[in-house]
DNA sequence: TACGCGTGGAC
DNA sequence: TGTCCAAGCGT
């Protein structure tokens, strides 16, 4: 917890206020007290955008209007329902759990989150939710939306998934709640949560600018809005291909300055196409053949976050007039090469074709294999 | 504890 | 066009 200043006593009620004046009021299954509507949408909420379950919510309540007409269903007549909207476990548990809400509990959810929490279906977010909006239990919720704005308000890094910064989350939310003024609208505050995260504080691009906790936000402070919440380490890291022209005429090389920020940023590498044709075009428009031109080995570079296959292409011709195609484009003398800042996979390649000291040595071709 | 579960939207 | 991820839960 980085934040110095959170204004824990006031958190709660400046998304109230803000909630009440600037947060989403209509959706269909807003404006209810009825814990069934309000449990069938959070089921269906779950990682799930709201615009997909809008059509969902509404054909699945005509069919199955209270907990009873669920219980009383089979489990066929109730997918139909849900068909499309993924994640079938979700709809088999709603099944069970009206079912064991009407042998059980007369066909009414229990009265604490706790205890909503042990249905089928239900974790401790959903139970919350549930519990505060039927009924303004001051119990707080942890989904995506709050994980976003609390680790950007108090300034929590971490995986969100990990145990230790779960634990971390839920008992800050714990304490918002608890430092909470005792009046406070439960119902609106975790809707304002949510519409926040939702409208506000987004992944992409916050909207810092409209967010009425961004006077004590460590994350707004700091500018690292982009580096929380933590994003989960990537298992492979991602890979991608490109074409590059080493293009020589009358003893020099064509290089492309690489803008910064950006990879490479700064130093000087090859024209670079997404693939082939793209040569082929630049070929063309140089007045060039692109069949004289040769492909090379390919080579495989690893950055800190993905691999980049490489495959050079080389085309030699002394007739080309050496000017310049672009603004960021420069005619390189060989020799001048080693005294240029290359990349390393850029160097490894001229290297390939002109040897350390600028001397052309022989090609290989037709080597598609990476090779190191 | 980390992963599978489904589909569609955003960039 | 691919990649990430969204009102999580169960195992």
């Amino acid at each position: 917890m980085l934040n110095q200043t959170p204004d824990l006593p006031s958190l709660a009620s400046t998304v109230v206020d803000w909630q009440k004046q600037h947060g989403r009021h209509h959706l269909p299954w807003q404006g209810t007290q009825d814990p069934y509507r309000i449990w069938l949408s959070e089921i269906m909420l779950q990682q799930t955008q709201v615009a997909t379950v809008i059509g969902y919510y509404e054909r699945f309540l005509v069919r199955f209007p209270d907990i009873g007409s669920l219980a009383q269903a089979r489990q066929e007549d109730v997918m139909p329902y849900w068909a499309g909207l993924g994640y079938y476990a979700r709809a088999r548990n709603l099944h069970r759990c009206a079912q064991e809400l009407a042998a059980n509990w007369d066909c009414h959810f229990p009265p604490t989150p706790e205890q909503i929490a042990m249905l089928p279906g239900i974790g401790r977010s959903t139970a919350a939710a549930i519990a505060a909006f039927a009924y303004g239990t001051r119990s707080p919720i942890m989904d995506g939306n709050v994980k976003r704005v609390f680790t950007r308000y108090f300034g929590i890094y971490g995986v969100t998934s990990q145990r230790a910064i779960e634990n971390l989350l839920w008992a800050t939310a714990q304490g918002a709640v608890e430092a909470a003024p005792v009046e406070l609208d439960m119902a609106a505050y975790t809707q304002g949560l949510m519409d926040l995260g939702s409208q506000c504080c987004v992944r992409g691009r916050p909207d810092c600018a409209r967010c009425p906790l961004k006077a004590r936000c460590y994350a707004y402070e700091h500018g690292v809005q982009q580096e929380l919440p933590t994003p989960k380490p990537r298992k492979t890291s991602p890979e991608r291909e490109c074409k590059m022209l080493v293009l020589r005429s009358q003893g020099k090389i064509l290089l492309e300055q690489q803008v910064s920020p950006g990879i490479w940023g700064g130093l000087w590498s090859l024209p670079q196409y997404g693939d082939t044709s793209e040569i082929e075009a630049a070929c063309n428009h140089l007045g060039q053949s692109s069949t004289a031109a040769r492909r090379m080995a390919g080579l495989l570079h690893v950055f800190s976050h993905f691999k980049l296959h490489i495959e050079p292409w080389y085309l030699r011709n002394d007739t080309l007039q050496v000017a310049e195609t672009s603004p960021r484009q420069s005619w390189i003398a060989i020799e001048d090469l080693a005294s240029t800042a290359l990349p390393a996979p850029i160097r490894k390649i001229l290297d390939g074709l002109f040897g350390p000291y600028g001397r052309e040595l022989p090609l290989v071709t037709d080597a598609p294999a990476d090779t190191g």
